[in-house]
RNA sequence: GGCGGCGUAGCCAAGCGGUCCAAGGCGACGGUUUGCAAAACCGUUAUUCGUGGGUUCGAAUCCCACCGCCGCCUCCA
């Protein structure tokens, strides 16, 4: 059986199979960079980094697109409100492409940690204005937008597939009390294009309908298009913004190309904190700097980066996760688990007899793959995925601590490199053990310390060597005393 | 009001018609090991899948009703 993937477009898990053989486009929604990234962020951003390291590990050639918002994302998404991005330079007294600035370096630093793979493109919006009004006044041009005012406005009337992707009718949303009355839109349910702006409005540009600043739904339009071309195989991003967001920007695309927009439409599902959505409001929106190690108030500790992705692929990317202290403890804990198996397993190697592999393991080890690649064919089940992880790490707790082949100790950590690192991204390929450079310097000091408390239990005399002991925890280094001697590492 | 989802052991979570007297992780408990620990290993920890009906030879998995929780359509990914 082949990858299959959920397409919300079908509502079906369909089997997966690209536009063009071995080859993949893919564009997901990045992010509006107004602020530091948050959990809601790392579940977005690691469920797709872990589809596009899974096509890429099936052997599909991936061009990945991720775009960011720096301009045109208002505070609310009935064209209404201020732009996200100046309102925040207001608040920081900084020009809206320093705080762009800012937070793009401060997102990508967050991502790195999570061990994100960094897109192909990172488009800006910004840097894409001439396209963005080119694609208007296609529109316009081809009767599906009208100017009024200034603003130009998208007309969902004349667009028959609205609605398709997030089921709605337009009927239904006019019957929703919630939409703004916009009194220059002619259907409560048009979107804009290009909105007028105000004298005191920042960022603004010329356009054939005069100053004017671009509608939010229209860059993942336009940059998708220019990037990958005008059908590509996969669209990603937030089920919150099936609606209105995506379904724009299909109509935009559709009625401009006269083509499909996206073959497959990937929504991932939303995080809770405590039970509870995640709002600024309530008190727990956590920021992924605040875990990593600023701390926040409903932690009671600060987690390592992989804790949070361990946590998030624990779950399948369609359902909610819940964020709590204890459920990222347990990450935590399982994480520092597979780790710990990785190197011993490494650390064997070095001093591992080089005889033939051990076929009872090799075997096993296929049986395991097997498992891997069925649970992610299927639609990304990271959650089975994973706990083959634990299978192995459970293998290399049974394997005794000395003699094994050298071959069957590659087999293992080749696996552990491809499925646990390559794929999920919670294997890394070397760990400072001992903090980079002073790595023999520590191993030596610690080494004489070691040696001075073997002596001491060699005499029985317990109070000095638990001294010893005492002393190095105190600096998170903790000593086990294993069949071989005694090994150190940083707890 | 419209649309969607969820309820599985102390906690997180997979499973979505038979191979489930239900994977994996965390935690807890007992054991092996240890001078004591730590780590590791072995074992125990859901006769049951929110509740009540129904369909079926067979249901955690399908249908109906009810209860509870959550999300989107506002801030927010």
């Amino acid at each position: 059986m082949g990858f299959r993937l959920y397409n919300t477009l079908t509502r079906k898990t369909e089997d997966f199979k690209p536009l063009e053989p071995g080859r993949v486009r893919m564009y997901v929604c990045g992010p509006t960079v107004y602020g530091h990234a948050h959990l809601g962020h790392a579940k977005s951003y690691v469920s797709f980094d872990v589809l596009l390291r899974y096509l890429r590990y099936l052997g599909y050639a991936v061009t990945y697109v991720q775009n960011i918002t720096d301009v045109g994302h208002l505070t609310d998404d009935a064209d209404e409100g201020e732009d996200k991005l100046e309102r925040q330079a207001q608040k920081e007294h900084r020009h809206p492409m320093a705080i762009a600035e800012y937070y793009t370096r401060s997102y990508f630093e967050d991502m790195d940690a999570l061990n994100v793979q960094r897109p192909d493109i990172c488009p800006r919006a910004a840097g894409h204005i001439p396209e963005q009004i080119e694609l208007t006044q296609t529109l316009i041009d081809k009767g599906y937008a009208y100017e009024v005012n200034g603003s130009v406005y998208f007309d969902v009337s004349q667009f028959a597939g609205y609605g398709k992707l997030s089921g709605r009718q337009i009927e239904d949303m006019q019957a929703g009390a919630r939409i703004e009355v916009n009194s220059e839109k002619r259907n409560p349910a048009d979107f804009a294009l290009w909105k007028k702006a105000e004298p005191n409005h920042i960022m603004q540009w010329n356009s054939p309908w005069g100053r004017g600043y671009p509608g939010w739904h229209l860059e993942c339009s336009v940059m998708s298009m220019k990037y990958l071309g005008t059908t590509i195989d996969i669209h990603g991003g937030g089920i919150e913004n099936q609606f209105p967001h995506h379904e724009c920007e299909i109509a935009q695309s559709e009625a401009a190309n006269d083509c499909p927009f996206v073959k497959y439409w990937v929504h991932h599902n939303m995080v809770t904190v405590d039970g509870q959505k995640m709002g600024k409001s309530l008190g727990n929106f956590i920021t992924l700097k605040q875990i990593f190690k600023e701390g926040h108030p409903r932690l009671s500790r600060t987690y390592d980066p992989p804790a949070v992705r361990q946590l998030i692929l624990q779950s399948h990317y369609r359902s909610p996760i819940d964020f709590s202290d204890a459920a990222l403890s347990a990450a935590q804990s399982g994480y520092d688990k597979i780790t710990a198996a990785v190197i011993k397993v490494r650390k064997a190697l070095a001093l591992a007899p080089d005889r033939a592999a051990d076929a009872n393991i090799l075997m096993q080890l296929n049986a395991m793959k097997e498992k891997f690649e069925a649970a992610m064919n299927d639609d990304l089940n990271t959650a089975v995925a994973l706990s083959v992880l634990f299978e192995m790490v459970k293998l290399v707790g049974t394997l005794p601590v000395e003699g094994v082949a050298k071959a069957t100790l590659e087999a293992i950590d080749n696996q552990f490199r491809t499925l646990g690192g390559d794929v999920l991204g919670i294997v890394k390929d070397e760990y400072a053990t001992a903090g980079g450079s002073d790595d023999a310097l520590l191993d030596h000091l610690i080494g004489l310390l070691i040696e001075q408390r073997q002596t001491a239990r060699k005499n029985k005399d317990f109070a000095a060597a638990d001294a010893i002991r005492d002393q190095l925890a105190k600096f998170g280094i903790v000593l086990e005393d294993k069949p071989g001697g005694t090994t150190w590492r940083l707890g």
